[in-house]
DNA sequence: CCTACCGATCGGTAGG
DNA sequence: CCTACCGATCGGTAGG
C-alpha cells in the first residue's frame, strides 16, 4: 500500500534560475533573484516557528538560517505576521492540492478506499518531507490577528469539507459509527496530535499508522457495497 | 450518565485563611498571606499561557492580572520558566489523582465503562472548569528546558499509563481493533485535539463529545465477556 | 538586500 | 510584596 501521493504540485522546491557560484554574490548591487529568497524565507520560517514557536523565534533568527543580515526579511515580508500567514496560507494551499488530487484519483473507488487515501496524504502533509507548513499552521493560528484569521478559515473549511461526503457515506453504510460532525472532528484531532509524538526514527511508518488510524475508527474493511460477509 | 468525578481533589481553590476586607492590603508591611498569592498567581498564568501561548505572555501581564507589581511574582517563583513548570506540574498531579479515582470507582465494571471513565474525566479535565492546566501543558512543553520535561514526562508516562490495561482489555475481546500503542496515542490525540475546537456555549456537552468518541473507537457497545451476540 | 539605528519592551534584581 | 532600575533583545525603518 503506497500512498497515493503522484503528480502533486511541488510547493517549495527552487524555481528555474539561472545557476550561480555558490556563496553570496555579496555586493552585486541590484540582482533581484526574487521568488527565490522569498522561497527561502518561508522555509526556514515554516521550520523555525515548528520548532521552537512563533513568538519565540526572532526575524534575526530567521534572517541569519536564510543567510541574510537582520532587516532584510522585511524587505521581502511586511512584517512578522505576514511572514507567518504567508507559511500558512502556503501550507494550507498544497494540502488541498494533494487531498484534491487524492480523492480524485479514487473517485471510482468505495469510500473506506478513499478513507485511507485521504488519512495517508494527511499523514504525509504533517509528517512526511517538507511538512513544516501545516504544523505551524495547526499549532500557531493563535498569533494571527482577525482579519488573516478569517481568511484561513476558508482554506481550512475547503479542507475539510473534502472530508464530509466520505466520512457520511462510511456513516450511511454503518462502518462509521459517530456521527458525522464530531467523528470528523474527532479523527482530525487524531491524526492532527501525530505532529507531537510521531518520531521517523522508530517502528511505525506513515503507512502502519493509516493502517491503524482506519482500523480504530472504521475497523478491518467494512462491507460497503459488493462484499461478501464471512460466516 | 453523569461523569464520575466525585470527590476528586480541588486543586487550586482558596485554602482556609483569615479572611480579610476586600481591596489591597496596602503596605501593612510583613503580611505573608503566602500560599493564596501563590497560587493566584498559578491560576492567571495558566489561563494566560493557555490563551496567549508562553513566550508572548509577559510577567508583567501575569504580575497585573493577579494584581500585583511587575516585579512580584519573582518573590513567589524563581523565574518565568518555573511558573510554567510549576502550572504544568499542578495540572498533572491533579490529572493523575482524577483519573485514579475515576478508575478505582470503576474497578469492578466492564473494560467498556472503564474507558467511558477515563474519557469522560479527560475531556473534564481538559475543556471543564479550571481547565487552563491541562492544556497549558499540551501546547506548551517545547518552552521547558530539558530537566523540566524528564520530570513531567514521568508524570505523564504515569497518566498514559493508566489506559494501557483498560485498552489491552479491550483489544483482547476485539472491541479495540488497532494495536494498543497506537491506539493509546490516536484516542488521546482526538481527545486532546478538543481544545482547539470545543465551545461550551454551543450544541454539544461534555457527554455528548464522550459518547461520540466512544462511539468511533470501539463501537455501540462490544459484547466484552458475558453478552449474547446477535443473530 | 545591507548598514546603521531607534523606541519599546522584557526578564530579572537590589534593597527595603 | 513594592520601588526603581538595568542590560539585553526585538520588530521595524531610512536610506542607499
Amino acid at each position: 500500500m503506497s500512498a497515493p501521493a503522484a503528480a502533486l504540485p511541488e510547493p517549495l522546491t527552487t524555481p528555474t534560475a539561472p545557476v550561480r557560484p555558490r556563496g553570496r554574490p555579496r555586493k552585486t548591487l541590484l540582482e533581484r533573484d526574487d521568488g527565490n529568497r522569498r522561497a527561502a524565507l518561508l522555509a526556514t520560517a515554516a521550520a523555525l516557528f515548528r520548532s521552537q514557536g512563533f513568538a519565540a523565534t526572532t526575524t534575526r533568527d530567521i534572517a541569519t538560517a536564510t543567510g541574510m543580515q537582520s532587516g532584510s526579511p522585511f524587505y521581502h515580508f511586511k512584517s512578522k505576521d505576514a511572514l507567518l500567514f504567508a507559511v500558512m496560507q502556503e501550507g494550507m494551499r498544497a494540502a488541498l492540492a494533494r487531498q484534491q488530487a487524492t480523492l480524485q484519483a479514487l473517485a471510482l473507488q468505495p469510500p473506506l478506499a478513499q478513507l485511507r487515501g485521504l488519512v495517508q496524504t494527511h499523514f504525509a502533509v504533517l509528517l512526511g518531507p517538507d511538512s513544516d507548513f501545516i504544523p505551524v499552521m495547526l499549532y500557531e493560528s493563535r498569533s494571527l490577528n482577525s482579519a488573516q484569521r478569517t481568511e484561513l478559515a476558508a482554506l481550512q473549511s475547503q479542507y475539510e469539507a473534502l472530508w464530509v461526503p466520505v466520512l457520511s457515506a462510511l456513516h450511511a453504510s454503518g462502518a462509521l459509527r459517530a456521527p458525522v460532525g464530531l467523528a470528523r472532528l474527532l479523527i482530525l484531532g487524531a491524526l492532527n496530535w501525530s505532529v507531537q509524538w510521531f518520531d521517523p526514527h522508530k517502528a511505525a511508518s506513515l503507512d502502519d499508522l493509516s493502517d491503524a488510524a482506519l482500523a480504530l475508527f472504521v475497523g478491518p474493511g467494512a462491507p460497503a457495497s459488493s462484499a461478501s460477509s464471512s460466516t
